[in-house]
Order: structure tokens, then sequence, then C-alpha cells
DNA sequence: AGCTGCTTGCGACAAAGGTCACAGACAGCC
DNA sequence: GGCTGTCTGTGACCTTTGTCGCAAGCAGCT
């Protein structure tokens, strides 16, 4: 198996580490590739593995009886997600989706104990990446509970304007719902409205900020 | 000064740790009391210490700019606040107010990181705590994009009901209504709502659960 | 070119939630 | 016992959000 060892290097959770020790690391490490669309992980099920994207993009999300959806996370190679059933024992938080075609590099949940008692470094890692996460759901809870639809769709589009470079996943309206906690018939208006506030154009395929004041002043209420 | 060893012990933080372990780390602890409603920490200012409550409870909450407050978390004796800017070197994610007379057990947060690298259990310990956040705020997540207000109402009831042994916090209407991230008139509303469909009784200053299955039943809806 | 499926765009309504304005109850305190 | 401030109960009304039903647009495939 061809585990990329300058991949390796460029995980958070390996930062600060010898060659050498990731040389160690890298036996427990196993491949595992998706298509776009495939179901990665189910939230709920028994946690046996976590896992870091190399390459393309998940969705992490959380599904409602009645079938809406809440995207949580979008995780970029380098990132991991499914880690924090490895550390309270817990089943899987959320659900995890291919956006696209993607490589995985997973680890089983015994070995990456024994990696955390061989590599303390790698532990605070852990406490940094956690801590991170921490801090994104604060602030989703934070716009959930605070701002209108069209702010939250407001700050969807400053967080995801392409910036030139790294090309951004599009995002459909159903989309941006599940990141926004509504439905798409409200993106729908609230870029509609946007539009007509003079912040953003709509044209064929792509959102264009001709606003990016005027969007910010409308993310903040 | 008076720390409590005994105490010490009980905290997740520490614990597997020998007692020659938790006196070296008793060093560094410094202790500070708080009065009912007093203000300990505010969410964006620069963050020098992390504590652990060793008394009474403290909510950490956010504000918004119109001063709706929304409650991420109650912190009862043993568990911890305002670690994670340890980790990451943030600001203070939340606020946190005193509920009652409160003792606190605080840590600088350079004395933090020496323990982190002194003692590896620490650091597991840590990521254990900090998952466990994860949890708890993925899952509020869920509540304010799945849930309606009535259901997280009748959920917040089940949670908080007495359970015989250990005094709760006595909640007011506005304070239930900061936890479900809505308007006081809303929660007594559903207050009233449950209380037709025979879920709850409402009395002077007491509400008491009288069919726990429909009140379950209502909450996951 | 003709299908097929996904994505959008609306309009009309319904439902949920938020706001306002008061009145009454109660607890703690002089 | 009277005051004061906090907490609660409530109705009316407005805003925001969700739901339904369809039509149209577009992309990829055969």
């Amino acid at each position: 198996m061809a585990i990329d060892i300058e991949l390796l290097k460029s995980i958070p959770y390996f930062s600060g580490l010898s060659s050498a020790e990731l040389d160690s690391i890298k036996e427990f490490i196993f491949e595992r590739t998706a298509e776009s669309g495939d179901l990665i992980l189910l939230e709920g099920e028994p946690a046996d593995a976590m896992y870091f994207v190399a390459s393309g993009v998940v969705k992490t999300f959380k599904t409602s009886a009645d079938g809406k959806e809440q995207i949580l996370s979008f995780v970029r190679p380098g990132e991991a997600f499914n880690d924090v059933p490895v550390f309270d024992g817990g089943p899987n938080p959320a659900s995890v989706q291919a956006i696209g075609p993607v490589v995985l590099y997973g680890i089983r949940n015994s070995d990456l104990e024994a990696i955390l008692r061989d590599h303390p470094q790698v532990s605070l890692n852990v406490t940094r990446v956690l801590s991170q996460q921490v801090r994104h759901l604060v602030s989703l809870v934070e716009d959930l509970s605070f701002r209108h639809v069209i702010a939250r769709v407001a700050k969807i589009l400053l967080e995801y304007a392409s910036d030139g470079k790294g090309p951004k996943p599009k995002l459909t309206q159903q989309e941006m719902a599940a990141m926004a906690g509504t439905a798409r018939e409200m993106v729908g208006r609230s870029l509609k409205s946007l539009e007509d506030e003079g912040a953003i154009r709509l044209g064929r395929q792509r959102i264009v900020i001709t606003d990016k004041k005027a969007l910010q002043e409308i993310a903040e209420r």
C-alpha cells in the first residue's frame, strides 16, 4: 500500500513528529477510497476507526427523523473525522458522505490508542484539533440561535467565496440549506433578496459577490 | 491556601494520577470564589487561565448583539471550563456566570502547558473531556436545527428533573428559554401545552412530571 | 436529438416563533 | 405590613420560516 509520507507530515495530528516516528505510525494506517455520494459512516453505528482525508472532501452531518439534514462540517485534506469515538468510546457521532471521489487514511481505534500511548506529542496535537472542533460547533450554535436564515446564507457565501486559489466545492441550494439548517426554498429566497439589496449577482451557475461589505453587514444580523 | 486534594482526585482531568503527581500539580492551582450572578469570564477576552468548579454551578453562554442569551452548558463540581483557549491559543469562547456562590480552582495557561508536558496521562484525560464537549455541542446543534421549541423544553424538563439525590438548580422560564434558544414567552406557552397534554402539572413554583413517557414522546419530535 | 434527474424559481398558504403590553403572584427586605 | 424587583400568565399581532405544487432550466448520457 502506498501511504504518502509527505501527506502524513502535513496532518495536524502528526505535526512535530520525527520521520522515524511517522514511519512507525505508518504501519497502522490503512487506505480506503469512496466515490461521490458514498456513505462512509452512519451516525449511531459502533465506531471502529477514525479517518483522515488524503484527497477530496467529505461532509459530516446529522439526519432528523423526518429526513432533514444538518451539515456539521466539511473535512478537507489533512483533516480528521470520527476521532471523537476513539477518545470517549461512544458510537459515530455523525454520518459522513463523500462529496466527490476521496481517498482516506484510516486508523483502527485500538491502534490509535497505542499510538497515543507511545507518542505523547500526538495527544497534545489532538487536544488542539478537538479544541478547534469545539470552537467551530459553538459558532454553529451561535448562528442557529441568533441569526436569521438570510444572515446565515450570507455568511456561507462569504466563507465559501472562491479566493482564487484552490477550487471550492460548488454548492447547491440544497446543500446550503443543510448547512444553514433550513429549507431549500428559504435559501433561494435569501439569495434573491441579497441580490435585491445589491450584495450579490446571480447568474448562470455562479454567484458573484458584488458588494462584500454589504454582505458582511447582512451576515452580522 | 486549602486546595482539597480529595476533590482534585475526583476531577476527570486528573484521574489516574498518583498522589505524588497530584501533589505537584496542586502547586499550580489557585482558588477563586464568586457570588451568585457574578460574571467570571467574558467571551472574546484574552484567556489567561482555565478553571474547575470545586463547589457550586456556573453556566457558559453566548450573547447576541441584541442581548439574547444562548446557554451552552452548566458546569458542575469536578468539571472544567475555558480549557479550549489553553489548547488553541484563542480568546475565551464564551462568557461564564455563577449560578450561585461558587468556589473555583484555576490554572494559568502556561502552568497547564507544563503539566501536560510532564504528565502524559493528563493529555489523554483531556482528549476524553473535549470529546464529550464535542458530543454535547453536536447534540445542541441537533436540537436547535431539528426540534420545535416544545420538544426542546420537554427535553430540558427530562434532563433537569430532580432525581431525588442532589439538589438541581431551580430554573426560571427565562433560563429555560436561554437554554432552548427561544423567548421566555414561548417557554411559558410550551409548559402550558405540555400541561394540556397531561405530561406535566404546573404548580406553585414547581413542575411535576406526571407522565414521563408522554414527555419523552414529545421531546422526540 | 431525446431522456432523465437534479437544480431552480415561484406563488400561495400554513405553522411556528418572536414581540409587545400588561396584570397578577410571590419572595425578600425594610 | 408595605415595597420592590423578579418571575409568571396571557392575548393580540407581526415576522419568519416551512410546506406544497409545479414549471422551467440545465447537464450528462445514450
